[in-house]
This record gives structure tokens, C-alpha cells and sequence, in this order.
DNA sequence: AGGTTTCTGGACTGATCGTTCTAATATGCG
DNA sequence: CGCATATTAGAACGATCAGTCCAGAAACCT
């Protein structure tokens, strides 16, 4: 597509991620536009002709946060090491996230039952890491590192579960290691 | 006290309890005076001049809530049972309890980082049903219910973390054969 | 260079926000 | 009854909300 006219002094993406950062942090309602602004140091102007509302720069951000944080966490996931050390690794990696919490679990609590559309996008995210769970908890047991008799359906819900218990308590800033203790028993149980 | 003046048409309570489910339902920032109006059927005058403002009722929606709330699980927890079984009861009881969530752990996760006190009330609340958990951990142990080897605080952590996950999953509106899983295998761990 | 297109800054919009005020109403007490 | 006190309904408040508009600036294309 051809290019005309002045060009953008700024990074759609990065905007979106400083966006992102300010959502994150605020949450959908008590973030203003005003608050946008200064988070991505641009102009109400090029805010709305760039992402239109700020729904829609919401859902760029949810939908752009919940794609990387959840592939990363997927990525641990594929480590080359035995399943349950892949699982430390993931509870570990939410446990040193820092007290903003998960954007993704955070949107599902305070826009359920408001914004179907946007809680489905944060909802989606969830369900895909579920389903790398689902599948590396079968590959576990099939390699004997896990000898838990309950299946992986089961498993995936519960680790799933355990995930966003952690994302809470790191949202309301408990200590480190009341999240290691849960972490430690949700392992030792598989 | 002596009462002199025109009498409160309402129970305050109940005014309360309207206002706690609109909260609970939409959070805190979604929630316009309107809404409470609404909600409660009273007035702006009569809202500001029973509770001040909308935060302090929200406070006191919050606090009502969380102390009922917590006191019905807790209640389960004094069971005469095998722990498990209260333990059982308990996740049950989050289960079965609809999907608007926990109003408690929706404010944590609405309002930490942007209200430190009434975070700080919320927790309080999550932080009474974890002593009470783990002193009914501790007794499990002793009676020979509970064989797992991590301690009770470490246990209690556990707990408190599914807990605070189950509700996620409640307010995000899965279905509840997953919150059912993840309750199973969370109970076969200990 | 000149015309066209796009972007930017900031003023502006109507609506809604939480809150306050005013007046009328309703009660308790002397 | 009549004064003091409380509660009510609804209008009104300034502030802020999300979103629009316009005029100037800056780039590409011929």
C-alpha cells in the first residue's frame, strides 16, 4: 500500500505497549484518555486517528499483551527439560512478574459481564495456554514425570486455576512467598 | 442515643446489600451514583446523606461483603468433618456461587495500586479465611486426614491460591466442570 | 516547486461524572 | 400546636469524561 502524506513521528507499537502499561496498571475505566496521552506522550489527535476509540486501543492492547506474555509462557512450556521442571518455570516466571498482575486476568475480572467482546479476547488467551498445559501435562505422563492418576484435562484445569490464583495474589501484592509455597504444593501434587 | 427528625425511609442494610451487588456486578469505577440510585432505589440525597460519599459506601459495601462472605466459608471450615470434606464444602460453595465472582477478590484486582486502603480491606478479608485455613490444615494433619508433607502454611497458601483462581474462573464464566476439576485435583494433593 | 495527503496540537463539544444545594416534607419533643 | 431536626426529591454545580474539529506543519508525488 502506497504512503502518502506526513508520516507518523512515533511508534504505532510502542504507543500501544506504553498504552498497554498505563491499562495494566489502572484498568479500563479509571484510565482517561488524558491518561493515555501522557502515557504515550502523544496528542488526543493522533491517538484517535490512529486506533480510533479508546476501546479499540484497549483491545490492540489486550489483545497484543495477551499474545506475547501467553506465548512466552507457552514457550517455557517446550523447554527441552522433564514437564514438572517446565511447570516450576512457568509458576516462577508469574511469581517474579512484579505486583501489576496479569492484564489479561485483570481485564476478565473487571469487564466480565460487561464487554463480551473484550473479555472473550483476554478469555482466548487463557484458553491457549490451557491448551499447551492440556498437552504438556499428557506428555508428562506419558514420560512418567507425572504419576498423578487424575487426567490431563483435569491437570490443565487445576495448573490453569493455580496460575490465576498466583496472578491475584501478585496483583494484591502478597509477599513472594506465600506464591512459592502455592507453587511448591500445586508441583508436589502432580 | 436519642433519634429526633424525619425517620429513614429504607433500611440501610439493605441499601447495603443493593449497592454490594451492583459493585460486585460492574466494579467500582463502572458503577456511576445513578447506578446506585438505582440499585437501591433511594435518591442522591439520601445515598450522600446516610453514607457520604460513593467511595465510603463502597467501603462499607466491601467490608459487609467481605465479612459475610469470608464468615460463610470460614463457617464451613468449623465443620464437624473430616477436613478434607470442609475443604470439599468450601471449594463447593465457590463453585456453586454464581459468576459475578468473589466481590472481594474483584476489588483487589480492580483497585490495588489505586486505593491502598480499601485493597488493604479486601485482603484483610482473604487473609482471615487463610488463618482459618490453615489452622484447619494444621488439625487435618493431626488427625491423620492430611498426609501430605508440606506444612500448613504452605498448604494454606495452596488453598487460598485455588481459591482466588476458582473465583477468576467463576467471574470469567467458564463452565464448572474445569472449576470442578481443578477443585478435584487441589483435594487429591493433600 | 506545487498540490495532495497525512499527521499533530490544542481548543472545543455535549454528556456524564461525583457531589452539593435548596425546598419541601415528615417526624419527635415540649 | 410549634419549634427543632432529619430525610427526601430533584435541580444545579464544576470537573472531567470520551470524542471531534480545525488550522498548521510536514512529508510524498508529479
Amino acid at each position: 500500500m502506497l504512503r502518502v502524506g506526513r508520516p507518523k513521528e512515533f511508534d504505532v507499537d510502542e504507543a500501544v505497549d506504553a498504552a498497554t502499561q498505563a491499562f495494566r496498571e489502572r484498568g479500563y475505566e479509571a484510565t482517561s484518555t488524558q491518561d493515555l496521552c501522557d502515557a504515550t506522550g502523544l496528542c488526543r489527535s493522533s491517538i484517535y486517528h490512529t486506533f480510533g476509540s479508546k476501546r479499540e486501543l484497549f483491545e490492540r492492547s489486550l489483545t497484543r499483551y495477551t499474545e506475547r506474555q501467553t506465548g512466552e509462557l507457552i514457550d517455557l512450556l517446550h523447554a527441552d527439560t522433564p514437564v514438572p521442571e517446565r511447570l516450576r518455570a512457568l509458576f516462577d516466571a508469574i511469581i517474579t512478574a512484579g505486583s501489576d498482575g496479569c492484564f489479561t486476568v485483570n481485564s476478565v475480572v473487571e469487564l466480565a459481564g460487561r464487554d463480551d467482546e473484550l473479555t472473550a479476547c483476554a478469555l482466548r488467551g487463557m484458553a491457549s495456554l490451557r491448551g499447551e498445559l492440556r498437552c504438556a501435562i499428557e506428555a508428562g505422563q506419558a514420560a512418567g514425570e507425572i504419576r498423578t492418576g487424575s487426567s490431563p484435562d483435569e491437570l490443565a484445569d487445576f495448573v490453569q486455576a493455580t496460575v490465576a490464583g498466583l496472578q491475584v495474589m501478585a496483583r494484591g501484592g502478597l509477599d513472594g512467598s506465600a506464591m512459592r509455597h502455592a507453587a511448591n504444593v500445586a508441583l508436589a501434587a502432580m
